[in-house]
DNA sequence: CATCGGGGTTCCCTGAAGGAACTTAAGCTG
DNA sequence: CAGCTTAAGTTCCTTCAGGGAACCCCGATG
């Protein structure tokens, strides 16, 4: 946890950081998005120390990004992406697309994506929701919304 | 900075949280975006400690998402987006789009982005960079790249 | 009944974030 | 031209979060 809590500010960036801008929380999320649901097969692929993994479990499971449940008759759990997860998996995706474009360097991306739609290795592209047309930094004006104060 | 870096990680989502994966530094960028562009400015917008943007200002710096130049003949700078930086400003409307879905609440969004290209407000969607169909958490495989190790 | 293995919890140490005071280098002001 | 002002840091101290290793719990298994 950050020592400032940025939740209560009128951003939904810094909101969202909130959620999972704590150092580990988005690469747990990565993680558990490709198939590492289990608490120890965490621990090993990131080498997080266990007490900074269950706290950031913790939170994840409590903000609803993650879903814990049973799989055993032992207490033994795993970790799910819950919708509202799974929606966040947009952002690992324009991370990584990021990552692969300006820091891969000479050896290039070291995973690739293949959309089944068209079946081609790509990355994601920003478009506006409502016209379908490209939207980055520069195509938008900012105005105050309802939620502003 | 956290304790572990993530730059040395073969995963371009851990690169890129070593370029602003530590507190502050993505609601410095949104500032600077908006045009808050000096040191006191981001100072007293975001409520940081002066030594922590320091370190931060520096860390963009260096990473090449800001740039540092003098605006005037007293020693006085002003940060910009490079265009490394601009680039990384799909991540915070991204990261806008989800906060605005799942965070906002009764109140709504706290801004609004009003897209040039149909004048309607209106939030970014991931398309695929290749065929331009949606492209989300579950409409891709993942299969190793050359940078893998 | 001893062992195992998953999923944590506890403890201590170090280092990063917060906060306030101090510094520096022009310009401006009377 | 001494003193004030302002932007942009720097220094110092305190507190709390992250790292690491050891330990614990609990049902299943031999």
């Amino acid at each position: 946890m950050q020592r400032t809590q940025f939740g209560e500010m009128a951003c939904s960036i810094a909101r969202t950081l909130d959620v999972i801008g704590e150092p580990w929380s988005p690469l747990i999320l990565r993680d558990v998005w490709v198939g590492l649901n289990r608490f120890d097969q965490l621990q090993a692929d990131l080498g997080i120390s266990r007490k900074v993994l269950t706290e950031r479990l913790g939170h994840l499971v409590e903000q609803g990004v993650l879903d814990r449940h049973p799989y055993d008759n032992r207490p033994r759990y795993e970790y799910r992406l819950t919708a509202k997860g799974t929606e966040l998996v947009d952002l690992l995706m324009v991370m990584t697309a990021w990552g692969d474009r300006w820091l891969a360097g000479e050896a290039g991306p070291p995973v690739l994506y293949r959309h089944h739609a068209c079946g081609e290795i790509s990355g994601v592209d920003l478009r506006c929701a409502h016209c379908g047309e490209p939207m980055h930094a520069g195509d938008v004006d900012l105005m105050p919304g309802p939620g502003a104060r």
